[in-house]
DNA sequence: TAACAGGGTTATC
DNA sequence: GATAACCCTGTT
């Protein structure tokens, strides 16, 4: 099992390999779309409003994060879970089971509710290169710019823009971060929030039983641009309802496909959201 | 090189 | 249940 060890002045997480946390998976798997990675092999990206690095070791995950921040890292990675242990225990079918073996460290993310649901709102029907160009172009326009440095080397970044800021833009400047028929529930969703920052009520159902998952479902459906799929996404990614189960195009051809056109969720117990994301993983990234 | 199709969906007829 | 809303990319 691994451990938070100090490493100098800042944590990192010991005896941790790749089956349990797959940076190079859980970041780029399609659940977030602002990390990247630089020419030394660290993953970058926000955790709030600090600039964060990573670098993953055979046996290690080496960080910049120092032991203040530490309980929001492990919160952000779900580190306080093991993988390996509660899904590699379930009794799978052959199809969950090839997926797994092929996307396993991929760990769910519990993401600030307002970034994920601006970002899963400019999924609709559109690539993930897509929904990248936009969210960046959101945070360096309307987010505050950070810097940091680390092991000699000047990191920048923006942090997502928060409700208030985005607020402020006019529907011509979202449209400017090319997010086209999007901007209107981008527009419709900041003043909505603005009256009545129904969000922070969803905040609290973070990990929460089926019925609070249910009314997180509801209560984002009510926001234009948001569906079933979208809600889904935000659910999983930002309020940690594991039980969630986004489907899009792929999923359902999945479905199709493998369960012929309709998919037992039980057998999966409270985890079919981690489910749906090895398949999914294992859809985009098999060929 | 220009033209075009289609993509991780939703709202609205 | 069909259709259109946009921007980007890959293909021809």
């Amino acid at each position: 099992m691994h451990k938070i060890l100090k490493d100098g002045q800042y944590i990192k997480i010991d005896n941790i390999t790749k089956n349990e946390l797959d940076l190079d998976k859980t970041l780029d798997c399609g659940q977030a779309f602002r990390w990247r990675k630089d020419s030394d092999g660290c993953w970058v990206g926000m955790i709030k409003n600090n600039l964060c690095i990573l670098k993953q070791h055979e046996n290690y995950i080496e960080t910049n994060i120092t032991e203040d921040k530490k309980d929001e890292f492990i919160n952000y990675f779900n580190i306080d879970m093991c993988y390996e242990d509660e899904i590699g225990k379930l009794d799978l079918d052959t199809y969950a089971r090839k997926t797994y073996e092929f996307s396993k460290g991929i760990h769910i993310l519990r993401q600030p509710y307002f970034e994920a649901t601006v970002t899963f709102l400019m999924s609709s029907c559109n690539t993930m290169r897509n929904i990248r160009n936009i969210v960046n172009s959101l945070s360096e326009k309307f987010g505050e710019q950070v810097e940091t440095e680390y092991k000699g080397k000047k990191y920048v970044d923006y942090a997502f823009p928060t409700l208030e800021n985005l607020n402020k833009a006019s529907l011509f400047d979202l449209q400017l971060c090319k997010m086209g028929f999007r901007a209107d529930y981008l527009k419709s969703l900041c003043e909505r929030l603005s009256e009545n920052n129904i969000l922070e009520q969803l905040e609290k159902y973070v990990n929460g039983d089926t019925g609070k998952y249910r009314m997180t479902i509801k209560t984002l459906r009510m926001f234009k641009g948001i569906g079933d799929k979208v809600a889904n996404c935000i659910a999983l990614f930002a309020g940690h309802h594991l039980c969630a189960f986004p489907i899009d195009t792929h999923m359902q051809q999945i479905i199709d496909t493998e369960y012929g056109g309709k998919i037992d969720l039980s057998k999966y117990k409270e985890y079919s959201g981690i489910i749906q994301q090895y398949m999914f993983y294992y859809k985009a990234f098999t060929k």
